[in-house]
DNA sequence: ACGATCACG
DNA sequence: GACGTACGTGATCGTA
């Protein structure tokens, strides 16, 4: 900045290397170089230090920098507890040969690279930091390691103070007293305490058994220290925690030892040694050559200079050294085209009718642009319009407010465009054929923007082309949300190096969140027009991808036509008969009471049924019931197999427990939530469809879920009778009849299903008769457990628990199964070594899921990883199969006259209508043969596939 | 926030 | 030598 007083205090960043390394790992693709060397991290690491280096005689940069590494596993920690980092897993085999590069990297730079045998990383960094402040200098430790947060903060250096603090440049984030705060509720000095207490299971540090980040913040806020929290134990009243803090106290102050960082090592080299000054451009080239990194190389050549003058790197824009080049998520790919740095202050607010046309005229020219809507609420079914933001190319992109300020007539509300009249101008842009409109889950904006009249078209989906790319690749752990890891913010993060503005740091979460509406203009313009911006960036990251990578057919020819399939049968919604799930409810309750008083009774005392660790408590500890088994939270298990079999043991409370449950279950889940889920407008029940919720390219169903409805118990099915038409219509069920067995048959090339298919046999009796020589109920059974084991991946001990039978005998019938029907065992061999191979599986129309794991040297999570690969394609390819039906349905529908047939839900092989009673006879036979037909013309089955249709005036009435 | 449980294909 | 055993989902509850 122009007003920082000269001289600049130095700065020195320490860069965490090794920490780096496997992050970058883990977030980027697999790139090999042209030797074959697997290079993604190092490229990571290399676009990381070309950013640091860059930035001397920026602001905030370095003018001294140097990178710190882990000299081996071993350090004095493991002298003072033996386990100490003993749970860390092998690196993965793709990551070993990169660690060596990491000092070449380093080296190519002309940098200092710091390691020390017997020390790790973070005591280097801390005596380097804390010799640093001495001397009056700031910090910067670049990297996210939380052990390192107990060294953020000020101290008086000889000429003011001097500030150590972090950056977390995976995140682009500055970490200081308010992120550690937030992290973990208390100043930097007391850090080590809460870790202490709360252990870290990655560097096996023990903590206290039960005390997690939560609770250990909370004590170590209210006692001040360790030692305070647990000197003030004994004094507690009593409870679990007192007991774990007196019983814990020796793990608690071994693993304070273990957190504390050494801050007084020798340091192996003077500070003065890390001068930061242009990079000699030679080594690097060398060093970039060597590993292909030719964007980088390019950019050095064209700069004719060193990454250490930023002037010499860059166009005149704003553009910085970016770190935008972090992956692009395929291997042997270029880095995309450079991007300017997302700039906020670029974004323009709309507020006049003469800005909004230029804007929508500059769209008009441009014929493609990024738009993404803010709204009250994330149900697109209730949400009121506040926004819309534009964009047209990297920051130059615009919030339009429509709604900012209230539903209050009165109040002093922001200048805005009329919301009539800016709708009334953006409509035939956004309904423009010619323009292409880019959405982010535009599933949503087009439901938002169909409530207020408008049809938008076309559209393409930068969250769908992700999953047509990467499903399966997301991180673990989203599963949940819905989104798996195809979400905005992981998408930016992934192929962007760029961190959005969290919507809760606008709007706040829990009882203090406020509506988008009530967001400043400034505010609501930086974070709107920024997802309009980044959405168009991923486009133009990830589309090209598409034809790249084999995967324009599944995207063009069946996720994307579905987005306005799908969104038409979330408005389309379903009516439920609300006064009969009253009616439901109550009973349910009635019954609920009766069993509980009949289930305390048993007991002999008062407990909460719905606690699975009360309930196991009583059976097998307080009545003595034999075979209580705990799993490895220390709890008995409880669920319906072992109250099963404890009610054939003669224990009746086991019994109504089963009862008991399924009712709760029935209640809570659905008598009860269904009632709440009708929209008070429509009258009807809307979920939202995720178009990426599952790896394998099913659909997923939310808020309310509706493709778990009961089905299978009498009990259940009454909810289904509350499912219903309007006056004068009926439902009508389609659905594709043992579609996966008949794919398997397909895929598999099993002469003998295949024929059996043919003749409309009874599948799971075939199997029965070829496995045992005879039909019977129990055969049959048999069979279809086997079937359907086969489609998930079989064990022999999986299968023996299911059969009840010894693994031995399961073992025979398995081997009697691949005799039988030759075909299967070898497609499950070639499946297995298509995904080792090559990473994905793929269904008959191209669709891949990736199985990161599948090479993995945990054998549980290997094995896991295999069988959902040998499930994928099939049910995969019959997701594809109904997603095609979809597309066509309405338009054949239509074409026969019959537009009066409305699709409302999809349960993965079967699809639900509502339609007037006339028309069953005419719909019948072309919902059928679209159905029959899905696969054509693309994939010719060599099964038929059969499609069972029902009509009624319920959805149970209607199967 | 997470595990246990159970609803569906 | 131990591990832990069917694929894919979402909602609710109790516990922490």
């Amino acid at each position: 900045m122009a007003d920082t007083p000269e001289p600049t205090k130095q700065h020195l960043y320490l860069v965490d290397g090794s920490s780096y390394i496997f992050r970058a790992y883990h977030r980027l693709p697999p790139l090999t170089d042209p030797e074959g060397t697997p290079v993604g991290a190092v490229y990571g690491y290399t676009t990381m230090l070309w950013k640091l280096a860059a930035d001397l005689d920026e602001a905030d940069g370095p003018t001294h920098l140097a990178v710190i590494l882990d000299a081996g596993s071993i350090s004095f920690r493991n002298d003072i507890y033996e386990h100490y980092k003993a749970n860390r897993p092998d690196p993965p085999e793709d990551l070993v040969p990169q660690f060596p590069l990491i000092r070449d990297a380093t080296r190519a730079f002309s940098l200092p690279c710091i390691e020390e045998a017997g020390l790790e990383a973070d005591d280097l960094i801390a005596s380097y930091a804390r010799e640093a402040q001495r001397m009056g200098w700031n910090v910067t430790i670049v990297s996210s390691d939380k052990d390192l947060m107990q060294l953020v903060g000020e101290a008086d250096g000889p000429d003011g103070p001097a500030r150590i603090d972090m950056l977390d440049t995976m995140k682009n984030q500055r970490i200081y007293l308010p992120e550690v705060a937030e992290k973990f509720g208390v100043t930097p000095d007391l850090v080590g305490d809460v870790l202490a207490l709360m252990g870290d299971s990655v560097d096996n540090v023990p903590g206290i058994f039960g005390i997690g980040p939560k609770t250990a913040s909370k004590l170590i806020a209210e006692y001040g220290s360790l030692t305070a929290a647990l000197d003030s134990a004994p004094a507690m009243k009593p409870s679990k925690l007192k007991e774990r803090l007196i019983e814990g106290r020796a793990d608690a102050e071994l693993s304070k030892v273990l957190v504390t960082l050494k801050e007084d090592c020798d340091l192996p080299q003077p500070i003065a040694e890390m001068k930061l000054g242009p990079v000699p451009p030679e080594p690097l080239a060398a060093f970039l050559e060597k590993h292909g990194f030719t964007s980088l190389l390019k950019r050095l050549g064209a700069g004719n200079g060193s990454p250490a003058r930023k002037t010499d790197l860059n166009p005149p824009k704003a553009d910085k050294a970016g770190d935008n080049g972090t992956g692009d998520g395929s291997a042997n790919r270029q880095p995309p085209p450079e991007m300017p740095h997302v700039d906020h202050t670029a974004y323009e607010t709309v507020q006049t009718i003469e800005r909004l046309e230029h804007w929508i005229a500059r769209a008009r020219a441009a014929r493609l642009v990024a738009v993404d809507t803010e709204t009250t609420s994330l149900d697109a079914m209730r949400a009121d319009l506040v926004g819309v933001s534009l964009a047209l190319g990297p920051n130059d992109a615009c919030y339009i407010p429509l709604a900012h300020g209230g539903d209050d007539m009165f109040a002093q509300k922001p200048e805005q465009v009329d919301k009539a009249a800016a709708l009334a101008a953006l409509k035939p842009l956004l309904e423009d054929d010619s323009v292409l409109k880019v959405f982010q889950n535009g599933k949503y904006d087009c439901n938002v923007l169909a409530r207020e009249g408008m049809a938008v078209a076309p559209i393409d989906d930068t969250m769908v082309i992700s999953f047509a790319l990467d499903a399966g690749r997301g991180e673990e752990g989203m599963g949940g949300s819905g989104i798996g890891g195809h979400g905005m913010d992981e998408l930016s993060q992934r192929h962007l190096g760029h961190t959005p503005i969290a919507f809760k740091d606008v709007c706040g979460t829990g009882k203090k969140a406020i509506s988008f509406g009530e967001v400043p203009l400034d505010r609501a313009t930086r974070y709107a027009a920024e997802d309009a911006d980044i959405t168009l960036r991923l486009y133009q990251t990830l589309k090209p991808r598409l034809a790249e990578e084999g995967g324009t057919r599944i995207y063009e020819r069946v996720d994307r036509p579905l987005i306005p399939v799908v969104a038409t049968m979330e408005r389309e919604g379903i009516r439920v008969n609300r006064a009969r799930l009253a009616r439901l409810s109550e009973e349910f309750a009635v019954e609920i009471r009766r069993l509980e008083g009949q289930i305390h009774e048993l007991a002999g005392q008062e407990f909460t049924v719905g606690s699975p660790k009360q309930l196991g408590e009583i059976l097998f500890d307080k009545l003595g019931y034999k075979g209580g088994k705990k799993g490895k939270s220390g709890q008995y298990s409880t669920d319906v197999s072992v109250l099963e079999r404890l009610a054939t043991e003669g224990a009746p409370m086991a019994r109504k427990v089963l009862e008991w449950r399924q009712l709760a279950k029935l209640k809570s889940t659905y008598t009860d939530a269904l009632q709440a889920a009708i929209n008070p407008a429509t009258g009807r029940v809307h979920t939202s469809y995720s178009l990426v919720g599952a790896q394998t390219g099913r659909l997923s169903s939310t808020d309310p879920n509706l493709q778990n409805i009961p089905v299978r118990t009498p009990i259940g099915r009454q909810i289904r009778e509350a499912f219903v038409p309007e006056d004068g219509n009926v439902l009508l069920a389609a659905d594709y009849s043992q579609i996966e067995l008949r794919l398997a048959a397909h895929m598999a090339n099993v002469d003998t299903l295949k024929q059996a298919f043919a003749n409309g046999e009874d599948i799971h009796a075939r199997t029965a008769r070829e496995m045992f020589g005879e039909v019977t109920r129990d055969t049959r059974a048999r069979a279809k457990t086997i079937n359907f084991a086969i489609l998930y991946g079989i064990s022999r001990w999986g299968l023996a628990g299911r059969l009840e039978v010894t693994s031995d005998e399961a073992q025979d019938m398995i081997d009697t199964y691949f005799q039988r029907f030759p075909g299967i065992q070898r497609y499950i061999h070639e499946t297995l070594e298509t995904v080792r191979a090559k990473g994905y599986s793929e269904t008959l129309f191209g669709r891949k899921t990736w199985f990161p794991r599948i090479n993995s040297k945990n054998q549980a999570e290997r094995q896991g990883s295999e069988r959902a690969a040998i499930n994928a394609p099939i049910q995969g390819t019959s997701a594809d199969i109904i997603k095609r039906a979809m597309a066509r349905m309405l338009p054949a529908l239509a074409e026969a006259g019959l537009d009066d047939v409305r699709m409302l839900l999809q349960v993965h092989d079967e699809l639900v209508f509502e339609l007037p009673e006339a028309r069953v006879e005419a719909a019948t036979p072309i919902i059928r043969r679209v159905m029959a037909e899905a696969a054509l013309p693309a994939v010719e089955l060599t099964v038929p596939l059969g499609v069972d249709i029902g009509t009624g005036a319920s959805w149970d009435a209607a199967h």
